[in-house]
DNA sequence: TGTACATCAGTGAACGCGCGTTCACTGATGTAC
DNA sequence: TGTACATCAGTGAACGCGCGTTCACTGATGTAC
């Protein structure tokens, strides 16, 4: 928090984040499943065992590999949202605003966005640390429906009456005070939205989507009707 | 495709089926990142240079293992559709069979899916055999909305004119007949189906839905409705 | 039907490599008096 | 302000391990005459 420390702790800051910068630029090249602390440290020019005084095995540095890729998509969904709602753009215009930015993130920093929505690292089980990092950009969704639900032309999406229970909880358990069809709608159009992404950075889509943007944006505005958000 | 043939060759075929096997086996326990052909090897009882004369190098053993998963997923599929089909179900109910066969195929070969679907293996990258077998599923469903259009009731689902070129280029490339709009939105509503299914496989769902198939079978009917197949 | 030769599955040793982690150590930075 | 001691970043060697791939080989199966 709290300015100018002794030598030692700026150094400690710098030269962690010089390994998480350079341990980020290898996922490329190899994945997830083979990051080598050896390989960081020799980047680095530093001997492998001095890695062990900034993380204490190799599963703390990809836990905060994921840490941090959360904290960036999650940021730069804010900052989008913020921006459109400063703009003063209505609900779904702010819906498509958040969409594009976890595209736009994910074709930028491919590789963290295969390590948080990519096939699981076998034999890494994420610490509950991530939780609260992870639900950033789903708290933006949740943000921008209930500035709708205040204002007037959200729609209620259909629920089958057997799973209104589990829309109920879920409404408790994350979205309060959203109407429950709406909380159900919005997490089946985030597993959509990370479904659309995955396909395209995953080569799903070669041969078969070319205007990638444009499809995107469309699908984007058709999720939005789907939660219940009015056309603009 | 022709009867009993010599000794050697009925084993060469045992034996690459073990292989493989065993391969898909050790998906889970590491990753395809890091499947060795040693282990596998070790497993099987042989020497590692032994699975030289079946596979010239561990990439093309993965490339086989990728190729059996898109046919087994697309089997599914396919026999999925043919009993909704022949117990006389409406195309609405014949897409969420298959729906459903993919989500059921995939949690009962999580690794297999992760394969074709998951973040892509660094430093492999699929040659064109796998092309057919990955489009198995797609087709499916494309009968699917190619019997519902000769039929009465198939919507049109919105087309903004910008994605009109690229949805006329998609028909012609892979849903010959169809209205483009419909086209369009089945490339949408199948990127969505593999996020529904991704969420639910990697861990994305965990603590957020609990009744994971209610869930999905709600999203499945909305991907219906969003491809313009009448409600039953 | 029997024999000579070709094919090919599987062996075992070797090549050269990379990995995560531990440990006793050196020497610079920080702290208490 | 100066000195003695504690802290800690980074070193270098070592442990024990696994990997993909090549190669010369043995011995069983298949084939042509």
């Amino acid at each position: 928090m709290n300015t100018v420390r002794g030598a030692r702790e700026r150094a400690r800051i710098e030269v962690t984040a010089a390994i998480k910068d350079e341990a980020r630029r290898m996922l490329g090249a190899e994945g997830a499943a083979k990051l080598s602390l050896r390989a960081v440290a020799r980047e680095l020019g530093m001997v492998s065992s001095a890695l062990y005084r900034y993380f204490p095995s190799r599963d703390e540095l990809l836990t905060a590999l994921i840490i941090d890729a959360y904290d960036s998509v999650g940021a730069a969904a804010e900052t989008a949202d913020a921006h459109a709602r400063a703009a003063g753009a209505p609900p779904r215009t702010r819906w498509i605003a958040v969409c594009g930015a976890v595209r736009s993130w994910a074709l930028e920093h491919p590789h963290e966005y295969a390590l948080i929505h990519g096939s699981p690292v076998p034999g890494y089980s994420a610490p509950l640390d991530t939780v609260g990092p992870a639900s950033r950009v789903a708290n933006a969704f949740i943000g921008i429906l209930r500035a709708a639900y205040e204002g007037p032309g959200l729609a209620l999406p259909p629920l089958p009456p057997t799973l209104r229970p589990e829309a109920d909880r879920m409404t408790a358990d994350f979205a309060e005070g959203l109407p429950p069809a709406v909380t159900a709608a919005l997490v089946a159009a985030w597993a959509q939205l990370i479904g659309l992404v995955s396909c395209e950075l995953f080569g799903q889509f070669n041969r078969v989507v070319e205007d990638r943007a444009g499809f995107f944006a469309h699908a984007a505005d058709q999720l939005a009707h789907g939660v219940g958000l009015p056309a603009v």
